[in-house]
DNA sequence: GTGAAAGCGCTAACAT
DNA sequence: ATGTTAGCGCTTTCAC
């Protein structure tokens, strides 16, 4: 079933049916409507590769991410993935892993499919000299929309939620009300998890209290060793009264710990995620919008492929908020 | 960049370079060798679409499940991707949501893309006879592998997990420690739905405890439908001294409810996702073996392309197992 | 073993 | 408003 067919069907030319197909308006309503009647009777439908060949463009976004079986990965490409499909656009998934070559991989593979453009959830690269002359030449053949990460550079729009003054309000939230020494506990200091730490430290600052080495720690992105080293902490009676964590997942695992040992104690986690409510104690969580950053995200890339790019923000921030749960509340934590 | 331009600097013609680009025996090794470091040098790369137009294919699967921002399609998804990739296949991903009319679209939507095969990950159709005869149909389009889905149709093939013994050996685990009145909730009655309460039902049976109605119940797939449901039992009354669910999510609400209410009991839920682990008590969780399921998945896909389909089993059935943690552990909860 | 040439199904410039 | 035709970049007979 191809072009062809549906023109003899109709005693037009193909030039004619590809132009209904396309909705060109130089169509007379009569011709339109028996074609369109011709196709919906023979279940027409084009083949995308031909319309590639001509076109350049299979209506394909690809999406890159580190691993979709994180939930906050998942929970962006589901998003993404929803609105894309609204629009007529093919999702072509990527799971690149953490590794700079892998990513470089996959940006290449996206490329060779000659996808519409690419959609990077999460910060993929360093800010090595290298790898951003990297992203720069892709940026150059492809549009590139992230989310949460920032790069300066052309042809790369980025849509990001600014974690970082949540992490700070939460600081002076846990400070006013009496727990000033607080362990931060991270896995990643991508831009976002640079983000996340400095909101730490700029709460520090704003509450006059000294930033000490001793209460940050970096852990792998797993729940149980966070929970290891909380409850080592803990023997060790190293002296902190309140946990912040980059990610719910970490928050849970310090959580754990602090039930295991009889403790109890302010913690916040990142992400708002399916964790922070099924915790114990429920989690009180920074959310970083991905319901909005997502939507706005596709936004941007059907704008892109309209040809209005040039017509948008290079840079979108949006606002994150607390979500309060039973491991937080400013009322209730106050130290007496 | 195209094979014209590497023919033209090998000074041979484009049907020689396409033989080497599809590794064909007919060209002579020095004549390869020459052609392929005009490839390296140059950087070239074949169109996609062009390719696909010819061969009517672009070596991408199609992958659908309801939603990858839940944790076990998400996992699904991310196993699937790797091992397609690895294998030089691209996932398109379609997340179809529940409704049985945006599951035969996406579906349409796959066929029109012309994909090489279709992995469908958890139970798409109801057994009406109308929705079967259209899978029928795409069937013969398009070979279908599933993942934890059973449905006899010819050019589908079914890899699932028997989550149905796993089921009956909680049941029996829970009634030789003495609990013998388990409440049971679930939230779908998909094919692994239906298995998984099949499997509870056995479990009674073989342990001769008549079957409660009063003790089944379908909740939404949300953690806090089944806290509040457990919730509302445990303050009626309602004699039980175990609870199964067909999903950790739902296992983990059920908990949250025993821990409020000051009740204990064994609690046996069904992933073993990231929830168990982090649950309040750890939750103990059946295992329905991702890990085993999708490479095997990815691996029919691939024979079936090379054209070994009929060497396939239609049906491929990997065993479940159950993983204990707190929240159950057949020695420690017998009741005295 | 290699080349010439005919498609694959569509888009778009050009002609009418 | 509609038709003709030349590509798009590749695969694949069919000759040699």
């Amino acid at each position: 079933m191809t072009i062809y067919d549906i023109a003899k069907a109709c005693g037009v030319s193909i030039a004619t049916v590809s132009r209904v197909l396309n909705g060109s308006n130089k169509v007379r309503p009569k011709t339109r409507d028996l074609v369109l009647a011709a196709m919906q009777e023979q279940n027409y439908c084009p083949n995308p590769f031909a319309r590639g060949l001509g076109l350049d463009s299979m209506k394909m976004i690809g999406i890159l991410c580190e691993d979709v079986s994180d939930a906050f990965f998942a929970k962006a490409v589901s998003l993404v993935e929803h609105d894309l499909r609204e629009r007529g656009l093919d999702v072509i998934l990527g799971c690149t892993g953490q590794e700079v070559a892998a990513k470089k991989k996959y940006l290449q593979i996206m490329l060779n499919k000659h996808v519409d453009a690419i959609i990077l959830i999460g910060s993929p690269f360093r800010d090595d000299v290298d790898n951003n002359q990297y992203i720069v030449d892709i940026a150059k053949k492809v549009p590139i929309v992230t989310i949460n990460s920032l790069m300066e550079i052309d042809n790369i729009y980025c849509v990001v939620c600014d974690e970082s003054s949540s992490f700070r309000q939460s600081v002076e939230l846990l400070a006013a009300s009496g727990h000033k020494s607080i362990l931060y506990i991270y896995d990643r200091l991508t831009y976002s998890g640079q983000q996340k730490i400095k909101g730490y430290r700029d709460g520090l600052m704003h509450m006059g209290i000294k930033e000490n080495p001793k209460l940050i720690y970096k852990v792998r992105h797993t729940f149980s060793d966070t929970q290891a080293l909380v409850t080592k902490l803990l023997e060790e009676n190293l002296p902190f009264d309140a946990i912040m964590a980059s990610e719910d997942l970490l928050a849970v695992g310090a959580e754990k710990a602090l039930v295991a040992s009889g403790r109890s104690m302010p913690v916040i986690g990142c992400n708002n995620s399916i964790l922070a409510e099924c915790s114990t104690p429920t989690l009180t969580s920074i959310d970083n919008r991905l319901e909005m950053l997502c939507p706005n995200a596709v936004d941007m890339v059907t704008k892109i492929l309209r040809g209005e790019g040039n017509a948008l923000p290079s840079k979108s921030i949006f606002p994150s908020y607390l979500v309060f749960r039973d491991s937080f509340h400013p009322d209730i934590f106050s130290k007496k």
